[in-house]
RNA sequence: GCCCCCAUGGUCUAGCGGUUAGGACACGGCCCUUUCAAGGCCAUAACUCGGGUUCGAGUCCCGAUGGGGGCACCA
């Protein structure tokens, strides 16, 4: 990066219309990288000029979710900043004023047609196969007719008087020049009947005023941008650099995920929304590595970046404008990496939060004492569950089907379970240092492989087949209850 | 139907006219090993197709095909 880069101001603008899913994290994430490499801000401007499509609740969702994954804003709704509101509803009179000016240069009109007609009009035109356009009927309405009209009470909106002629050239940074003829534009809507701006003036005007230097959108947007382009024109503002990012594909690469597809995912435990993502186990720093590299690149080889790296490392040049598949075990393998690279003590708190909302009371000191030994078997912070919930129970419930060793009968198994725990009763104390030795040469003498005798001992002490390492386990379960689930090991191998 | 965008292994990608086409995930095998992992090693696997341009094309141009997006008083 040279030392000559401008502070970029950027901002993060959805709708409070859903659930704050990957394609939207990914778009604030590459927002809020460029603020921070370039010392410049990163705004959240929350879209609601739709009363209709209001969700109560999706803006502090959509907080939350930020927040969790660290993507913090410098401007927005609630901590405010110097070019609020930053609620689209608030910003109607703003709006407004703008759209005025538009008419009054002769880029805008009003239009008094009805929906009915409108809709009408549409009907016909997809019959004779032809593109959907509004026929302009309201276009050439002599101004002092729009006045007496509008005076009169009439419903009315305001649309953008899209040049008839010639052609606009826009430029998005990852495609280069897009060039559209005028014709293919419609004289879109810009000012509902109910006043309120659309999403073509109202992001425009905001984006204007807020001072941003950086666009960066989803590439639904793509088809309207020269329109953009157009109302920008039109003010004679200067445009900000834009960037529209590719769509996320379902994980085969056919097609864009679906509600129904979305649903089933939660079955196998992943999830498109980041609400989600927490309670499935997921780390914040695995997310974000994970969908940073959907559509970007570092050097094409490394490829584990935490935050700070990634503020580093970005550059939007290095930007994909290909849809990229979601692919959740690539989530999984990145999930495991940062919880290895996790510090223990940092470990032990999450897992004291999984654990809780299981409702086991495991305490910190154990836990402090787990994480190591189960930390890189973990994909999932929900792994833990499995690994190590014996810790925390009073009893375990081995079966005796479980307790006989691979090619020994039960009567064989008992033996070696019933000269293991003399061996654990004749210790001093649990400590693998202490306990290992004599146990390894248990297995010397009695001829048998180590997995067959630990076998025994794992499913004894931790009552199941697979477990973090057996003496490092034992050593916290400590000596008194490791002995007492041996002597029921040996009771259970005995009966029968 | 019309318009726009995209195109390297199954998936994410590097490549920016001359490479044995590189890396990662997943998959398979081996090593390590008390289970499960982690780690190490090895293997399989790609330039959508057809025309050009060029001494030479994954790389540039055109077309086709495929995929995606848009065509609202939604964003």
């Amino acid at each position: 990066m040279s030392d000559t880069i401008q502070p970029a101001r950027v901002r993060f603008a959805p709708s409070p219309t859903g659930h704050l899913h990957l394609g939207g994290a990914r778009t604030a994430l590459y927002d809020y990288l460029l603020a921070h490499q370039t010392g410049g801000q990163f705004i959240l401007r929350i879209e609601d000029t739709d009363r209709k499509r209001f969700v109560p609740g999706a803006e502090e969702e959509l907080m939350n979710g930020l927040r969790w994954l660290g993507l913090q804003w410098d401007e927005g709704p609630d901590v405010g900043g110097p070019y609020g509101p930053y609620r689209q509803s608030e910003r109607k009179e703003i709006y407004q004023q703008y759209a005025r000016q538009l008419v009054e240069s002769g880029h805008a009109y009003y239009c008094f047609c009805t929906p009915e007609r409108l809709e009408q009009v549409r009907q016909e035109q997809q019959k004779r196969k032809e593109a959907t356009h509004y026929d302009r009927t309201c276009r050439d309405l002599a101004p002092e007719e729009a006045s007496r009209r509008i005076a009169a009470g009439e419903s009315h909106v305001i649309r953008f008087k899209t040049p008839l002629e010639g052609s606009t050239t826009v430029t998005d940074l990852l495609r280069g020049t897009i060039t559209i003829d005028n014709h293919q534009l419609d004289d879109y809507i810009v000012v509902k009947s109910d006043g309120l701006a659309l999403y073509h003036l109202a992001a425009m005007v905001d984006d204007h005023l807020m001072k941003i230097t950086h666009v960066i959108r989803g590439s639904e947007w793509l088809p309207t941008f020269p329109l953009h382009a157009l109302i920008l024109r039109a003010f004679g503002w200067q445009e900000p650099v834009f960037v529209h990012l590719s769509v996320f594909l379902k994980p085969s690469g056919k097609g864009k995920m679906s509600k129904r597809e979305a649903a089933d995912l939660q079955k196998d435990g992943y999830s498109i929304f980041v609400k989600d993502l927490e309670g499935l186990g997921y780390l914040p720093e695995g997310v974000i590595n994970w969908i940073s590299l959907m559509g970007w690149s570092y050097d094409g080889q490394t490829e584990f970046f935490t935050l700070p790296d990634l503020i580093a490392k970005f550059s939007l040049d290095k930007l994909n404008p290909s849809p990229a598949a979601i692919n959740f075990t690539k989530l999984d393998h990145f999930n495991g990496l940062h919880i290895r690279a996790l510090p223990l003590d940092r470990l032990a708190a999450l897992l004291q939060q999984v654990f809780q909302s299981r409702g086991i009371a495991a305490d910190l000191p154990t836990l402090v004492k787990i994480a190591p030994i189960i930390q890189e078997r973990m994909v999932t912070l929900d792994d833990a569950i499995d690994f190590a919930a014996f810790f925390f129970q009073a009893d375990v419930t081995p079966t005796r089907e479980d307790l006989i060793a691979k090619g020994l009968t039960a009567e064989q198994s008992a033996e070696v379970a019933r000269k293991a725990l003399s061996i654990m009763e004749l210790a001093p104390d649990a400590q693998h240092e202490t306990v290992e030795p004599p146990m390894r040469a248990l297995v010397e003498e009695l001829g048998l492989n180590p997995g067959q005798v630990f076998g025994i001992l794992r499913v004894a002490i931790t009552g199941q087949k697979v477990s973090p390492p057996l003496f490092e386990s034992m050593e916290i379960i400590g000596h008194e209850k490791v002995l007492e689930r041996m002597r029921r090991a040996v009771q259970l191998l005995e009966a029968a």
